[in-house]
DNA sequence: AGGGTGCGTTCCAACGTTGTAAAGTCAACG
DNA sequence: CGTTGACTTTACAACGTTGGAACGCACCCT
């Protein structure tokens, strides 16, 4: 087959005898198109299998309908699932998702921030990971953009979030309620703390005080970054440092599926000598042996609710910076069962 | 900040007095620009935060730089590591990914094959998962298509794929001198065996032949579809109805990793009562408990492969459709350790 | 029968960009 | 000093589409 030329406005209207834009109504449906007619120059679009291109007419309208998403990955469980919902959710408001990944590195990021260099999208969804959301807020490209994350103040743009304090105090209370005294944060950043991390481990230290049990700021264990093999060794040296901990609750569920690794090679039970809780509540976490305990996002409320914010801005909606916020709610499964030692 | 008309090149050229096409010679890096010129622009376009309009310059190229990548969902961990390579692979060859999720229902892989109703993206590539493949080969959109995945002959259409018979002989190979006997197969299909099945059954049954042990047909299991809700209903179905299965071989992953939740239950041990083997050796595989035995398919490979294949015929290459075989080992790990009993 | 009405269709322009070709500038040379 | 030629810059058209205005026509009303 010939890369022949796609098919134009130009070629039906020359096939079915009438002018490009008597064409053009049919298609968009306009009134004021007599039916004979509309039934003649359809049949020629079928005919030739006519569908409109998408470049000219975006180039008309001023738009492209197309939304970036820039992520950290796909990969990741909660990611892939939030990117998932937000593809179904662009579709369902006629919008197309085109997919960018930062790996969570800030020169990445910033880039995406700085727009990129060719202007095509009409929005960004945008889920930084590493750079200082302030730096948003000085940012000169004009492409309206939501936020998704737990992120802090001063980005002056609109975002989604998660009330990160109450997602560290649930957690925690739950593991002291489950008679847990030594718990550990695992997944802490080094040396500074963001926004998520710091308000996880506010909420958790907030816990442990109303429980009147003492804050050990060695138990907030660091580990590079929130993946398996980060939870893997970072269990590891924990334990080995504190044997007697506990509890583990880790900054999101694939930490904890390295942690639950280490600690079956360890020879610790769970949830007998160490409970673990995770955060993100991936499809996965109904799998592990044993089931895992964790905190689940609403991620179906996130992704429509950030492109609620991106249409209205879209469609012009002028104002401050909005904040929403999704819900969360705890997921009790087997790794946080029994009434532990205490 | 009012929502004002983005920069363009018209804007660029009144503030530094020049022309348009001026303006876009030093945008393009186009020769004969004198230096002088070049540095008045640029610094103009810096200004004003001059980007070039995608549209403009797609509409003038006839084309969009956009790649559209059709798949059952980006959630499942394997389709989710192919979309991540995708992107990545794809931006090293300066195009972008859009995703469409198919669910993998025929009736939304048909409208993917059928053409988008717009016309946009360059080119396409396609996981089909339900849809006759033969399909494709009447299909009339023009737009350059690669299918991804074990499919059959006949699409018309350039594709990568994996030796699907060669990876139902490895796995029950590695079972068999393992020691297991009582091989299920997990993840068949009713009423009618797709390509992929009916290969890696193939493959199996030939793996049994060859080592003299007989073939009941009643071990291939059928399951809906492959996620890890299916493997678990489907083992506890399957152990109920043969108790004396020693070995799962499952179809993928997910599969296995139900297949694992479902053996806990039961309480089998594995891999001493009942060994374990997935495909497609996701990230997770090595953090289950046990670690999962799989067999890994070349993600970077494949997708490097198709993008070749698909950027070759965006470049105006004819010729019959190619075909490509991606690689596949074996990773073994905890689920299949041990002699087992023979 | 003439004029108005309203519908159906066509023509023109514009969206922002770049290829082509033409026009302009300048220096060096005869 | 004029011409040539090389190097810069500009004008124009076109990509495919759609909004708006203009045109044409049939029909109805008076």
């Amino acid at each position: 087959m010939p890369a022949s030329r796609a098919t134009t406005l130009r070629d039906v209207a020359l096939a079915a005898g009438v002018s490009i834009k008597t064409v053009s109504n049919v298609v968009n449906d306009h009134p004021h198109v007599r039916p004979a007619m509309r039934e003649r120059v359809r049949a020629v679009i079928d005919e030739l299998d006519y569908r409109p291109n998408g470049i000219g007419r975006q180039l008309r309208q001023g738009r492209t309908g197309l939304v970036a998403l820039a992520v950290p990955n796909v990969t990741s469980p909660y990611y892939g699932e939030l990117t998932s919902t937000l593809v179904t959710a662009a579709r369902a408001r006629g919008l197309t998702l085109l997919v960018e990944q930062t790996d969570g590195e800030t020169e990445r990021e910033r880039e995406v921030a700085a727009g990129f260099p060719v202007r095509l999208v009409d929005g960004l969804v945008f889920v930084p990971l590493s750079m200082p959301v302030e730096e948003l807020a000085r940012r000169r490209d004009s492409t309206p953009a939501v936020l998704i994350g737990e992120h802090g103040d001063g980005s002056g743009i609109d975002r989604v979030t998660i009330d990160s304090v109450g997602v560290g105090e649930l957690g925690t209370r739950h593991l002291l309620e489950r008679g847990r005294r030594r718990i550990a944060f695992l997944g802490d950043k080094e040396p500074v703390r963001s926004p998520v991390v710091a308000q996880r481990v506010a909420g958790y230290e907030q816990a442990l005080r109303a429980h009147g049990v003492p804050v050990d700021p060695r138990l907030a264990w660091v580990t590079p970054e929130w993946e398996r093999s980060h939870g893997y060794e970072g269990t590891l040296t924990l334990l080995a440092a504190h044997p007697d901990v506990d509890a583990v609750f880790a900054a999101n569920d694939l930490l904890a599926y390295g942690a639950l690794h280490a600690l079956r090679q360890l020879g610790r039970r769970v949830p007998e000598d160490v409970a673990v809780l995770g955060v993100d509540d991936v499809e996965q976490s109904r799998y592990t042996s044993p089931t895992l305990t964790s905190i689940a996002l609403d991620r179906a409320v996130m992704a429509d609710l950030a492109l609620g914010l991106l249409v209205d801005r879209l469609a012009g909606v002028e104002g401050p910076p909005r904040l929403l916020t999704a819900t969360h709610h705890l997921e009790v499964r087997e790794s946080t069962a029994g009434t532990g030692r205490a």
